[in-house]
DNA sequence: CTCGCTGTACCGATCGTTCGGTCCACACTT
DNA sequence: AAGTGTGGACCGAACGATCGGTACAGCGAG
């Protein structure tokens, strides 16, 4: 495994576990579990401890609205067939609703403002990128940001309920309804 | 202030606190601060501690929780106004979107398992207690199901975003889709 | 030998919790 | 009315454990 290599698998292996046990939730020691580090090789990877952690964290988020984000301004892609990539995309990110966001997780709990800050910003790209879609499908800007900020809602949403009940139920029926939307959205008359 | 007054104010804050901050982000000193109590003091009134307060705190949702299912259960009101009372709740609850919701927090946090239960089994009253409405406005069992998950899905998805932006317009937006919807999904032909 | 990385040992602070004890309103006795 | 007891509300101090973070010596690879 190359150097570049191993920070993305630790980075991945830290921000799953934020994902899962939220801000406080996560402890060094934990970290020092999932990652087979000691405490203090932490510090060696994540210079400034913690703090460091959740925002590269959150920097490998951005990484995937920004593909997100090609995926959408595809100037050959159908929009049913953009969707189908993201749908893949998210499908897989959260593991079929099972695992929690991470932008969620900083949203609702009480974190440092420099993370705060950072997660609402990723929400408006997230959105955004979102959008992209419809609006090279032809909807109005207008609608195209709502059809997105709805489509990111449902998303939250779903995983709350999927997290509560442990299911995948909730989210994987988001996924669909968001399918189904998107055709009455992007009919061309 | 009567005794029993006392008990309701001092679960008002500790659940506040929670919603607040997460499970794992809400220390004793905190709590301490918000209800002017000693954190020695706090365990004459919770006197199995943390989990106590946020088994409590659960509690308080469960009564809002029932008085949603009055609400929606009623013989003489119209599916409309039925809405209208609970739109004002939740309204009030969340406090236009921007106090997050005590369910979601400890499902998205990796809490006890005794509270992981009973915040699944919330989840599912609500939904049931908002199905109702439907189920009285004429809709069959599993449409009526299906539009109050949908229901609370979106609230919880619009009460993230809210947080993440600091603002209670995607709350009060879903709100008022939810106010268009239910004018389709009851009007009888 | 140097340098990237790791483990051991440790730090002060804070965690959730417990303990001994004070204050005071109220009831019961005399 | 005065004294005595009871119990709820509350507090400061301290507990063991763990928190996030640091200092440093050792190790293997170049």
């Amino acid at each position: 495994m190359t150097m570049d290599e191993r920070q993305l698998d630790l980075v991945d292996k830290v921000a799953r576990t934020f994902r899962e046990n939220g801000f406080h939730g996560t402890t060094m020691s934990i970290i020092s579990d999932r990652t087979d580090l000691g405490r203090s090789s932490i510090y060696h990877h994540f210079g400034r401890g913690k703090l460091e952690m959740a925002h590269r964290s959150l920097e490998s988020i951005e990484a995937i609205i920004h593909s997100i984000r090609q995926t959408t301004s595809s100037p050959t892609l159908s929009p049913a067939t953009k969707w189908e990539v993201v749908r893949a995309m998210l499908h897989r990110h959260y593991e079929g609703g099972l695992l929690g966001c991470l932008l969620a997780v900083f949203a609702m709990e009480e974190v440092p403002n420099e993370l705060r800050d950072q997660t609402g910003r990723l929400f408006s790209a997230w959105a955004d990128a979102t959008a992209e879609l419809y609006r090279m499908a032809g909807c109005l800007e207008m609608d195209a940001l709502r059809y997105a900020q709805r489509d990111v809602i449902l998303i939250q949403g779903a995983l709350v309920l999927s997290r509560a009940h442990g299911s995948s139920a909730p989210f994987e029926e988001a996924l669909e309804d968001i399918s189904e939307a998107l055709e009455l959205r992007t009919s061309q008359t």
